[in-house]
DNA sequence: TTGTAAGCGTTATCAT
DNA sequence: ATGATAACGCTTACAA
């Protein structure tokens, strides 16, 4: 591999030259013309490594997914590298396993990389080894979950109104005995959401039965399990509503296994809009999240903090709305009461 | 950030013993113990851009992928890394976007990151950038389909034997015609699968009905437009065997929409078991390849290259076996000429 | 066994 | 505007 030396030497310039052609400053244009030359003759590239262990700059971004193989966290961070890449910017992905000690062991490994800066989609909601990277002066963003203890930039989705408005949605349309997959109750996504519907219920003056909201852990098979449940309770839900992704498909599946006819028989809302949610049948109506625009406001964030740009309050929280659209799982039914 | 420098002045030694040590070569145990001492002390680590910067060696490899939001390769990627951990590698995951050109990209910021060697799924049939990766001795693993005019190691699946299977199971269930849902004609995979349900085929005396063998492009919609093709045909399918997962799941929905009772009506083995395979009611009847494995093998091959060891035939092609799971989704039938 | 010092490929300071 | 050179933090002959 050709280093800047032979290209100095090839040019008739000292390596000092050859270096700031290459980080465009300013030269004489000869000069300039020689080693543009040299540098495609030699085919020569700059070493990554030489430049970072000078400047203390990788110009990567690492970003800490709680599981690769979820699509809702490979799709935000695919957002995220197609923002940074026109900046010159790279991201370097890790799973931390969903658990809080994976997470500490990839931020580890990334500040070992010199990585600019992280993004975080957090897999608790506590986290000690942020704090000694804030110490360390890299920049962090959250994505999707706030972290206790911590000041940092984050991108989180409007959890609750989106919820609310799923809730409302079914409201308008006349049921008044909605059921609920919730994610978890003390995971923070799962408690907004949570009184998203608590709102709309309120907001509306109806009681809510605590027996129709049931808690998931957010995967297919809680969805599935759940919307059973739902389904053989003495009274069952004229509607559903479930709060994600994945336990979405798993209360569709149930549903279908059932041959319950929605929305005949059952509404449904579910919660964003990635494969599957293309082909069930009837097309969902969904609370959609804005994946791509989440990845894309942390990569903005991050890049703002890494260039140094400490204009805005610190810390920026941004919040994106969520968008309910409006399918064909949802039958307005009549109530006595109304 | 404390350096070696740091250390061998705290420890009244040179920066070389420390090195040493850090290294595990032999050094007076009275040096080693206070060398350790003052490491913990200074809280030091090494730097590992100075190391590679060095050694030419960055103990990370590269891994790309045609998708990142495609559970299979995020799933062979989480494969990779379980494998790789233990001997102190870590992995850097790319997404090509399924393109050649996005592929040559990130084997250029691959090779820029100084990675010590490169785990692909290849997009395509063809990738100029690899053998300039292999003439800069840079060791290449290809996983799931080869590439043309490269010699290069590579994880493979017995494709064919494993449709084959499916379609002898069909076959020897009493079906006799087997709509195949396959993948693009031209690909890699999808060939080796066509030529397994071919070979099924032939070995039992059938022929072949064109008509009911549809070529996809391996995503969900594809799966469930072809199957709603199958089933439109004015004599369809008493048995349908879909050769890729997102096909599978596509397919199955137009069933459900359809409400078309598998096994009674229709029999059906899928392709591989993740997320969705779960629920699906009935359980399916699959072809399953061992992701984990894949990913795994890869890891190995690539590690005995990255360190020298050039033992065994070049290229290495191993070729794992698929399993076929046997369900409830495949009813026998009897058909009057059996 | 240990220390000295050169060198990995850059960038950046300081003269010129 | 350019060049010489020190420095980034580490490894590794080579010498002691």
């Amino acid at each position: 591999m050709p280093t800047i030396k032979d290209v100095a030497r090839l040019a008739g310039v000292s390596t000092a030259t050859v270096s700031r052609v290459l980080n465009g400053e300013k030269v004489k244009e000869e000069n300039r013309m020689r080693v543009e030359e040299a540098v495609k003759q030699l085919n020569y590239s700059t070493n990554t490594l030489a430049r970072a262990l000078k400047t203390n700059k990788t110009m990567t971004v690492g970003v800490i997914v709680p599981d690769l193989s979820n699509v809702f966290f490979t799709t935000i961070a695919k957002g995220i590298e197609k923002a940074l890449h026109p900046y010159g910017y790279s991201i370097m992905v890790c799973d931390s396993d969903e658990s809080v000690e994976g997470e500490r062991e990839k931020i580890a490994f990334l500040k070992d990389k010199f990585v600019d800066g992280i993004i975080i989609i957090p897999a608790g909601d506590q986290q000690p080894g942020l704090k000694r990277l804030q110490d360390d002066g890299i920049p962090i963003v959250l994505v999707d979950r706030l972290i206790e203890d911590i000041q940092a930039d984050a991108v989180l989705v409007d959890n609750t109104n989106g919820a609310y408005d799923a809730v409302e949605h079914l409201i308008v349309n006349g049921h008044r005995r909605i059921g609920l997959i919730s994610g978890p109750r003390h995971i923070f996504v799962g408690k907004e959401r949570l009184i998203g519907y608590e709102r709309a219920y309120t907001d509306y003056q109806l009681s809510i039965d605590p027996e129709i909201v049931k808690y998931g852990d957010l995967h297919i098979e809680s969805g599935y399990k759940l919307m059973n449940e739902l389904l053989d309770l003495p009274s069952p839900p004229t509607a559903i509503f479930a709060a994600n992704y994945y336990m979405s498909i798993g209360a569709i599946m149930a549903a279908n296994e059932r041959h319950i006819n929605i929305p005949e028989e059952l509404s449904f809302i579910g919660f964003d809009d990635i494969e599957l949610t293309k082909v069930i049948k009837p097309p969902l109506t969904v609370v959609v999240q804005p994946m791509d625009k989440m990845g894309q406001a942390a990569a903005e964030l991050i890049y703002k903090r890494m260039t140094g740009d400490d204009s805005g309050p610190f810390p920026a929280i941004l919040r994106l709305k969520t968008q309910l659209i409006k399918r064909e799982s949802v039958k307005k039914v009549n109530y006595p009461c109304l």
